[in-house]
This record gives C-alpha cells, structure tokens and sequence, in this order.
DNA sequence: ATAGGGTTAG
C-alpha cells in the first residue's frame, strides 16, 4: 500500500525528498505562500504553508528563529515542520537542534530526519536516529524499518542488521514486501546467503529483484550449483527471471573468478532470447579477457556496433580492457579513438591496457597527457599508473607517483596501497613501506588479504622478516597468497626451517599449495643445501598434491642438486624433463659448473646457452672462468673471442658476474655452505637492479667520488645498497671495514652484510646518517649514533 | 544487477 506509493514516487526524477514534498497538503500554493511569508511570518499559518521543497534557508531560519520567540516549539506539528525544511538543506546539525529542542518528539519527527540522512547515504547517522527513537518507545513503522536495514547494508554491519531484524518481527513487519526485500538485500550484502534464503521463502510476495540479488550473492562467493539452483527455484516458485538476474549471475561469476562459467551464462541467456544490454555486455566482458577468448570478444565487440551500444561509457572501458587482456595493443587504442566523448573510465582502461602490454612508457605518457588536459583524476588512475610503473620495474617512479597522487589530494584506498608496496620492497626503502603500512593501519585497510600480502613481501624484501611474520600473524583471514607470501620471504631469507613449518601449517590449516609455494619451498631447501628433503617435496608434488611440475620446478631442483655437487644427477634430470629445457634449467647448472669447476657438463650447458640466449655476456663469462681455474687460457682466448666477434662487451652484467666471483674468493673457505649460495642469490638480485636502474657503479665504486647535489638522489635510490656491498667487497678479509659515510643501511643490503659477518666472523661497523650498524657474527644491533 | 585498479615465485 504505502510502500507501492513511496517506490513510485521516489522514482520520480528531480525530487530529491518525495515523502516531504507528499506530505504538503497545499502543494500548488507554496511559491506564493512563502513569498508572502517573509514580509509577514507571524502568523503562523504561513509558517504552516512554507513548502519544504522550495523554501529557502534563510526561510528556515526566519522560521526558527520565530518560533523560538514566540515559544512555539512545543507544537510539535510546528517543529517538525521546521525539522524537514532543514533536512531538506542537509542542514543536520541545525535539524538535531531542533529535535532536541521537541518536547514529545513522535514517530513522524524521527522519519522525516531518518528520510534525509539515508537518502544522503548518512547511515551512521541514520542508525543512530533509530536507536534514539527506540529509546523514546517509538515502534518503528514499514516506512523506517527498510531505511534502518539499509543502513546497516551500507555500513555492512551485519549485527545491526540482525538487531532490526528483531525489531521488524515483533512490529510485525518482517513479510511486509518492501521491509522483507531490504531486509534480503542486507543479508546478501554481508554475505548471509542462507538467512537471506530462508527470509525469501517466508515471504508471500515475491519479486525478482530479491531473487536477483540472491543469486548474485551465491555467484560472487563462486558457489555455482547454488546460484543455478536459486534460479530454478525461482522459477517453479512463479517467478520468471528477468534480464537482471542474468546481469547478476554473469558478473557474479565473473567477481568470483568462474570466468567460463560467466561466458557461458551470457551465451545461454542469449540463446534463450534475452537482449544483452550495456550491462550485460560490461559485466562479460571482463571474463572473456581473462580466458583470453579473442574471438569471443571481437563477436561481442560486433553485437555491440550492431546495437548501437558502443555509447555507453561502461562498455567502452570494458572493451578497452579485454582488447588488453587478449594482448591486442593495436585494437585498445582504436577503441579509444573511437569515443566520442573522453571519459575517465576508458582512460584508466588504456592505461592499464598499454602497460600490460609491455608499452609501459606510452601509458605513463597518455597518463600525463590526460592529466594536463585537466581530466579528473580519480583514485583508480592513479591506482592504475602506479601499478604500471611497479610492475615494469619502474620503482622509483612508483613512489614519485604516489606522492603526486597526494599532492593532488586524492586519498589512496586498499588497492593503491598493493600496487605501491612491491615497489617499497624492490628498492628495498622500509620507510616508505613503513609509512604504508601505518596509513593501511589508520585507515583500517589492513585487514584485507591484498594488503596483508603485499605488506609481508614488503618486510621480506626490506630484510625485515620478523615484521613480515607479525603482519602474517595478526591478518583476520589469509588466502594461499599470504601463505606464499610469507613462505617465499623465509625462502628468500634461507631460513629453511621456518619455511618448512608454515609449509605445514599451511597444509593443516586447509590451505591447499600450489605451483608457487613449492617452487619457494625447493628455493628454501635449495639455499639451505637440503638435497633430500627438496628431492622429497619435488617428488610429491604431481604424487600427493595433483599439482603439475613445471619448468621452474626443474630449475630449482637443478640448483638444488648443483649446488651439492651432484652435477651428473642434475643433468640427467634435465635429460629427462619432460619440457624442452630453457635458459633459466641450462643458466643453473653452468652456475652450478662454475661453482664446482666441472668442465664437461659446463661446455654442455654453455652450449644450450650460447643457442637459448646468444647475446646473454654472463654465459660467455662463467664458461670462461671454469677454463681459467683449470688453466686453459686457449680456451678462455676463445670464448672471449666469440663475445668479440658477436660484438658483446663486458656490459654492466659481466662486471657484475665478477663481483660474483669476487664474493666466491672471498668466501672461497666455506663453499659449500648453505648460505653461501644465498648471498650469491642476493647479490644476483642487487645485479637486476643495477641492470634496471641503468646506474653502474664500477668495481671501484666509491661513494665520495659522487659530486654533493647528487649524491641525494643517489641515496634516496638504491645505488647506496650497491655502495656498501662494493665497499666491502673491495676490502680484503679479515681487514677492518670502513666506515661509509651519509648511508642508509636497510633491506637486501643488511641482509648481505650480515651473512657476510657471518661467514667471515669479523666485526662490520658501519653507520647511516643517524645510526649505527654493529654486525657480529651474523647477529645486527642497531644503535643511535653516538 | 552496474566497469575501471590489486598481493605471492622465476
């Protein structure tokens, strides 16, 4: 009855507070009465006529002002007059004002605030409101009981929802059609699909917007029997699903990552005569991107011209983004082109589109065209930017983005923070990754599962690894991410026995592992020089985990094996993978030759190379120095002539394989020891970077030699890790270090300092700017500096 | 019912 009335009202456009206007007896004599009413509001029959629709604010104000002074405002007919004309002006401060001011404050007073604050999306407030209704002993009525239950969906605060449940029962309420319908909607939007179901079969009318909505609830938690099973339920209950329940189920599907699934949807809806419309279309496209179905796409991109939806903004981006995702660069910008009119949306979607194609300087560029032509940035832009530069190794300009970002005024949200962390650990600057990390916590972001990842492979990279574990510890739900996460920073730390530990726990707590977590779990065993236990996990992987065993699989058992000397049990396991071997297979065993100065299995291996990679300098280098320690200069003659004639020189790479060497001499007492590989792997890692940075200091690298205006940016960059590690190596064992002056010392840096401290038992003082840096025994204590 | 941005290994 009533609730019919309201939903068609408030569909009318430009009528922002329906009830409020309804609720005007004299409608079509407003305008005239409150011209009236200023020059002679004292009586209160023109107080009495001011519409709450066009009176304006200092109308309001007059009015209150006047009924403060004549005493009036203990009619409450009067005061909630006055309470909707200031609701009506989101003036809320001024509205509470007067409901305080009310001395018997009834149902209808309480409404019309509550109308306004949840028409404005004010749920707080709204809820509060209620809750001060209640304690009046005000019962609530059909018209406020759906405006509380959407506030509690809008704050997803599932126990208030459950508390007005309550209410709605004992008013009798809960089968009313517009109360039930809100009530199922909060219940699907804090994911109780089972209360949701249940209320639904309670109800005697049935709609299919409830329906839709439950069914999308079931597609986005990806439970598929249960979405189709709703949508057959619906229809032997009377109910026919509509266009919206397709919509529905197909991006469900899609959120929950049932991609074919969603597809399938799509094509089924069609065959069954239903016309996909823009959302349709918007909601299937992301799917088709991510199963890379080109052909899928560029038919739907043809229903699309042929319907004339090719206007609609949504649709646009989406097609932008599956043109991107099916690595089709050419098509992206055609699109784009395309478009009439330049919107924010299909921006970020080219954005995307490019970097993920590998033209990462063309998206930065047509980021930096959108902005100078003043377009509206929003967080997903700069959200987006930000991941193209820290997923292309572009680290530095990540971090310069996000601060531009700020600068802009424009607040980052849980998928910025993600986005920008990688970039922290890659350069390994803790204080950015730290001021993150504060910002997730303030901002309560960091109970996501993408945030707590990111924020333990940040603290890994940073050398931090007991703040990764705590980060670990304290996320309220993990995901097989953090698990590898986490694994793979104790594996990068060659904390074997760690590593182990949460491989298991993992397993016990129901996590299944996948590729990736045994790939860090071989990576651990392998640093550690645990040949059999490695050999066990690899065995068991298709054996007990159904899991495939793939190229890095191998190359991480090759390394393992390597690195214990059985070089013949490694190359009959490349003999006998069942993939043609790549670079990464054939580059560990020529390391592991080089490491062992086997001859023989290193020609076979640099040969594979020299095919796979010809222009890599680093496979010439490590063959040349397994003939050099045997003696055989010819040899070495001949493979420097090959790099001659192929016109490779001794590019920053090749210095950096004889650093390489450099720390094997230096550590030459202990080989074999375990850890000894793990520093190899993070001055290799250092290496990418320098490679990346296109900054190369030289051997003799030393940071005085840098003129004062740019040694800052060089030390806010990552050069300074490199400084110290070429500083030290540069010294000769068991000699006192030099102190380096105006560093900071953090991340891999630290990492390679301790283990090197470590194996040499020597003392390693080093300061930062502010700090100092005692390494002994592998042990670091930090300290103020004096 | 409604896009566009996301974390882990190598």
């Amino acid at each position: 009855m009533w609730s019919k009335r309201f939903k068609a009202r408030s569909k009318r456009k430009n009528c922002k507070l329906p009830y409020l206007g309804m609720l005007t007896s004299q409608r079509t004599s407003h305008v005239k009465a409150s011209s009236v009413f200023v020059r002679n509001f004292n009586t209160t029959n023109s107080l009495n006529s001011l519409s709450s629709i066009t009176a304006s604010l200092s109308q309001a104000r007059q009015a209150h002002a006047h009924i403060l002074k004549t005493g009036l405002h203990f009619e409450t007919h009067l005061t909630t007059r006055l309470l909707s004309l200031y609701a009506n002006h989101l003036c809320f401060a001024d509205a509470d004002l007067v409901l305080d001011s009310i001395t018997e404050p009834n149902l209808f007073s309480f409404s019309t605030l509550i109308y306004a604050c949840s028409k404005t999306n004010r749920f707080n407030q709204v809820l509060g409101l209620f809750s001060r209704m209640l304690c009046r002993g005000l019962f609530p009525d059909d018209r406020v009981l759906p405006n509380a239950v959407k506030a509690c969906s809008g704050l997803s605060n599932l126990g208030a929802g459950r508390q007005v449940h309550g209410i709605a029962l004992v008013c009798g309420f809960d089968a009313d059609s517009y109360v039930g319908s809100s009530l199922i909607h909060m219940y699907v939007k804090c994911g109780q699909l089972k209360d949701a179901h249940k209320l639904l079969g309670k109800m005697p009318e049935l709609d299919v917007v409830s329906w839709s909505a439950l069914i999308a609830g079931y597609a986005r938690q990806g439970r598929v029997s249960e979405a189709k099973g709703v949508f057959d339920e619906m229809r032997n209950r009377g109910t026919e699903p509509n266009l919206v329940s397709w919509n529905g189920l197909i991006a469900g599907f899609n959120q929950s990552g049932c991609y074919s699934e969603s597809v399938l949807m799509f094509q089924k809806m069609y065959l069954q005569g239903f016309k996909p419309d823009g959302t349709s279309i918007s909601s299937v496209l992301p799917a088709v991107g991510n199963l890379e179905d080109l052909n899928m796409g560029v038919q739907i991109h043809g229903y699309v011209i042929k319907e004339g939806i090719n206007l609609d903004k949504c649709v646009v981006s989406a097609l932008i983004d599956m043109y991107g995702k099916c690595a089709c660069s050419s098509e992206i910008s055609r699109v784009f082109d395309e478009m009439e009119q330049l919107d924010i949306g299909a921006c970020n979607a080219l954005v995307t589109g490019l970097s993920r194609n590998g033209l990462v300087d063309e998206a930065l560029t047509v980021f930096r065209q959108f902005k100078g032509k003043g377009m509206d940035l929003n967080v997903v832009s700069w959200t987006s930017v930000i991941a193209s530069c820290s997923q292309n190794g572009k680290d530095m300009e990540a971090l310069d983005l996000f601060r531009e970002m700020q600068i802009a005024g424009v607040k980052p949200n849980s998928v910025t923070i993600p986005c920008l962390l990688p970039a922290c650990g890659n350069i390994a600057t803790l204080m950015h990754g730290k001021a993150a990390h504060c910002f997730s916590l303030r901002s309560g972001i960091f109970i996501d599962v993408y945030v707590g990842s990111a924020l333990i492979d940040m603290y890994a990279k940073c050398g931090r690894i007991q703040s990764s574990r705590i980060c670990f510890d304290r996320m309220p739900t993990r995901n097989l991410v953090c698990w590898n996460a986490i694994l793979a920073g104790y594996a990068m730390h060659g904390k074997a026995k760690e590593a182990k530990e949460i491989f298991h726990l993992m397993q016990w707590s129901g996590q299944k592992p996948d590729f990736i977590s045994f790939t860090c779990i071989l990576a651990a065993c392998s640093q550690s020089g645990l040949t059999e236990e490695g050999q066990y996990y690899f065995n068991s992987m298709s054996r007990e985990h159904g899991i495939e065993v793939r190229m890095e699989h191998y190359a991480c058992m090759v390394t393992l094996l390597g690195r214990a000397g059985k070089l013949e049990e490694a190359y009959s396991m490349i003999k006998e993978m069942p993939y043609e071997p790549d670079g990464c297979v054939w580059g560990a065993l020529l390391s592991s030759c080089r490491v062992h100065n086997n001859m023989t299995l290193g020609q076979i291996a640099a040969k594979q190379l020299f095919k796979l990679e010809p222009a890599n300098p680093g496979n010439y280098i490590l063959l040349s120095n397994i003939y050099a320690s045997k003696g055989k200069w010819e040899e070495v003659d001949k493979v420097r002539g090959m790099m001659k004639s192929l016109g490779l020189r001794k590019n920053p790479g090749c210095s950096w394989i004889e650093v390489k060497n450099k720390v094997h001499m230096l550590l030459a007492g202990d080989k074999s020891h375990p850890q000894m590989t793990l520093i190899i792997e993070k001055l290799d890692q250092l290496g990418m970077e320098m490679k990346r940075s296109g900054y190369f200091p030289s051997t003799d690298f030393v940071l005085q030699d840098v003129e004062e205006q740019d040694k800052e940016q060089i030390l806010c960059g990552h050069s300074e890790k490199l400084a110290v590690v070429f500083g030290l190596l540069n010294t000769r064992p068991g000699s006192p270090i030099r102190v380096m002056k105006n560093l900071r010392i953090c991340g891999d840096c630290h990492v390679v300092i301790k283990f090197i401290s470590h194996f040499e038992g020597r003392e390693i003082l080093l300061r930062d700017t502010n700090r100092f840096h005692h390494f002994k025994d592998g042990v670091c204590s930090c300290g103020d500096f004096w």
